[in-house]
DNA sequence: GCAAGACTAAGACTCAGTCTCATTACGCCC
DNA sequence: GGGCGTAATGAGACTGAGTCTTAGTCTTGC
């Protein structure tokens, strides 16, 4: 994913339009933020950063973008076992990852792996219920902090 | 698992008692509590059950014993993307199961499966990292909610 | 029994997230 | 371009799960 995503972000915005969403600066800016993230941010970094930036966004609106973004599935809401949940920006075509966080320093890692996919995949029919999506989260070390690996 | 696992409260007692923690009426209460709960529970829950039981146990000392637990393996803390987390006992043999949430009517139901299992298992060594744990979440829609299925 | 210190209860406190409501500004119609 | 209905916004009060503090109680080894 490039650091600056402006095909997530012009999706973003025509889902929206098309569903009659009228356009506020406040969820521009957030929109904007989201796509040049290379992975998950939480909401109270995307408020520092947007200060930062010169353009402080009040907090409510910062959610309100936020769940509006997540109800059309255009941002992924992460629950990573922190205080505070993360956000990252959906893609139209599905493609995903799923993330290991260190236990000793807290680092989030991105990965991908079609085999858990099809198990996953498989799980819908084997259960008989309509499967929409999913989480998975690994807890470990990273090398960094000792894991294995070529040192 | 039956509804109330004497063994796992044996065993998180001797678990306990072997890293030298005394003994106390709270915890013990809460052992007692998880140890009869099919699924996952919530601190809340646990202070309304134990309330209701007639011994009533302080909110600080329900969530020092789950962090006790937790820190020796014994009960398994779950985000289920509601606003308080659940928590459930842990098998000493590291059998567990993983959840659907259906996603109309909110009921929690468990599954295992022994292919996601190994999934999970040979993504540690294509990381190159050690994996100690891993959270798997589903979301879908039930039977009684109108997924597919034998009707 | 006694003492050290682990455990507990009550409630003050924190802080991510929600709600309210007055104000702003988008976008459609004229 | 100007007006209007209404969606979007910001400030800050509020909620509630979880944490921290502190004074008092109970376990356990001696
Ligand atoms: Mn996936
Ligand atoms: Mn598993
Ligand atoms: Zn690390
Ligand atoms: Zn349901």
């Amino acid at each position: 994913m490039p650091i600056h995503d402006p095909s997530w972000s012009a999706y973003a915005h025509a889902v929206l339009e098309d569903a009659g969403h009228r356009r506020g600066g406040a969820r521009d800016e957030v929109i904007d933020l989201l796509a040049a993230q290379p992975c998950a941010v939480s909401a109270h970094d995307i408020e520092g950063a947007l200060r930062q930036r010169g353009r402080p966004i009040g907090r409510a609106s910062i959610y309100r973008a936020l769940d509006t973004l997540a109800e059309h599935g255009l941002v992924k809401r992460l629950d990573l076992g922190r205080s505070e949940a993360c956000y990252e920006p959906a893609r139209s075509d599905g493609h995903h990852h799923h993330h290991v966080v260190c236990e000793m320093c807290g680092t989030l890692t991105a990965f991908d792996d079609p085999d858990l996919e099809d198990a996953i995949d498989r799980l819908g029919d084997r259960l008989g219920m309509r499967i929409d999506d999913h989480d998975v989260l690994l807890r470990g070390v990273c090398r960094n902090c000792g894991g294995p690996g070529p040192r």
